[in-house]
DNA sequence: CGATGTATGAAACAAAGGTTTGAAAATATG
DNA sequence: CATATTTTCAAACCTTTGTTTCATACATCG
């Protein structure tokens, strides 16, 4: 088994990546609970048996999905927020900076060639919402990652008391989420008068977004200060 | 049938009602697919048969309970953004009332003490995924309410274009959407950090954070126009 | 009261759901 | 080549699903 894992094991990891993709793709745009498993080994084009076969049980291909690329996007972004912070030793943070550290890899992703990731990134948004009991459960470590953005957005804005730094926050991330599940159709609100654009001219519009937000709460708070 | 409608008639606005608020309840947290007629008919005290029989279809289910709240909401908004017309009936509107009359209707809900209301914001958010093709015609018909915002954003930017307002249009909306889903269990990133506080503070801390957005995006452009 | 239209009930239906099984095929190992 | 292991396949299983049916209870009205 050591040797050249040769045809067999190669031939199965396709069969298992397929079914892992066209379930990240289904399970983006449906949800967990709107698709079957005869929906992905159909589109997939392999045995109904091989979802239970590789993953177990329906739900154990959900996590499975979830597994694969959730990791790698984390280390994309704690990456980013490492070099934000070792370029700046001491003192304050640029606030754009440690939030593009937060927003960019995401729409990075999103507007990956090949669309490989940029499902991942719905899949992602879908999966706020699921209640399916173990992912919830990978969910919340996983999120814990972002809570390392906390400090940092605190070396950003020294003046701000952490309380206001988790609103910011989370009003960011709705913000980049929300882009993402109208991006395909952006949007029912604009009906195409909402340029899109290139992927970082999107990146820097958030951030943009983001950091006048943050300002806003650290005006306040300073002039209440005085 | 004229007269005194009668027991009849109200017991069976009673059972209706009951459907309605408990597939309101169900289809929030769990999504359409998620929830089966059983599930509903079996809380909400009722026959098997009675979703059939009021609403012809679990999907016509759907449909009425989008369709029993959603007008409302629309009208208190449109009235909100109507009185800061009328309060300035030329010049520029002041941006934060805008986007008061934006997002403060849904939270005002969502905060609504009987939690009835409350549930709609949170039924809506999940309605934004949904597929069901009818459900997405009538969320499309709806949301053409809030492009009554542009030209009211407009005046309050004038220096800004179209395009520019409807990407800071879907960011403030985005930040409200993902709060409301993660309201009853924030904070998986906050984690009781993040102090809630009342119904208008969580109002006066959104408007704020999507002025300071628009305003960022507003300085962007004055400072490259000159 | 008798007739009519409405609401509820229990049961049944066919379709679709997730999962299991056991044999056949394919591949790796010695 | 022979054996062991892994992967594929078709079929079946049993549960759950949305919907329908038809009989019963009920209120309303002539």
């Amino acid at each position: 088994m050591n040797s050249a894992e040769g045809a067999q094991r190669r031939k199965a990891e396709e069969a298992r990546d397929r079914i892992l993709n066209v379930a990240e793709r289904l399970f983006a745009s449906r949800g967990f609970a709107g698709v079957s498993v005869r929906d992905i080994t159909a589109e997939a084009d392999v045995n109904l048996a091989a979802v239970n076969y590789y993953f177990g049980s329906k739900a154990g291909l959900l996590k499975a999905v979830f597994l694969r690329r959730a990791t790698a996007l984390n280390r994309e972004r704690m990456a980013e927020l490492q070099a934000v912070v070792d370029a700046h030793p001491s003192g304050a943070l640029p606030l754009p900076a440690v939030l593009r550290a937060l927003l960019g890899p995401p729409v990075r992703w999103q507007f990956d060639p090949d669309r490989g990731l940029g499902v991942f990134i719905q899949f992602l948004a879908r999966c706020q919402m699921e209640e399916e009991p173990e992912l919830r459960a990978l969910f919340y470590e996983d999120v814990e990652h972002l809570r390392r953005f906390i400090p940092a957005l605190k070396r950003a804005l020294p003046e701000m008391p952490e309380d206001e730094i988790c609103w910011g926050l989370h009003f960011a991330l709705g913000a980049m989420h929300h882009t993402f599940t109208h991006l395909p159709r952006l949007g029912p609100i604009s009906q195409g008068r909402c340029h899109i654009g290139n992927r970082d001219e999107v990146i820097e519009r958030m951030v943009e977004f983001a950091t006048g937000g943050f300002e806003a709460a650290r005006a306040r708070i300073t002039a209440s200060a005085r």
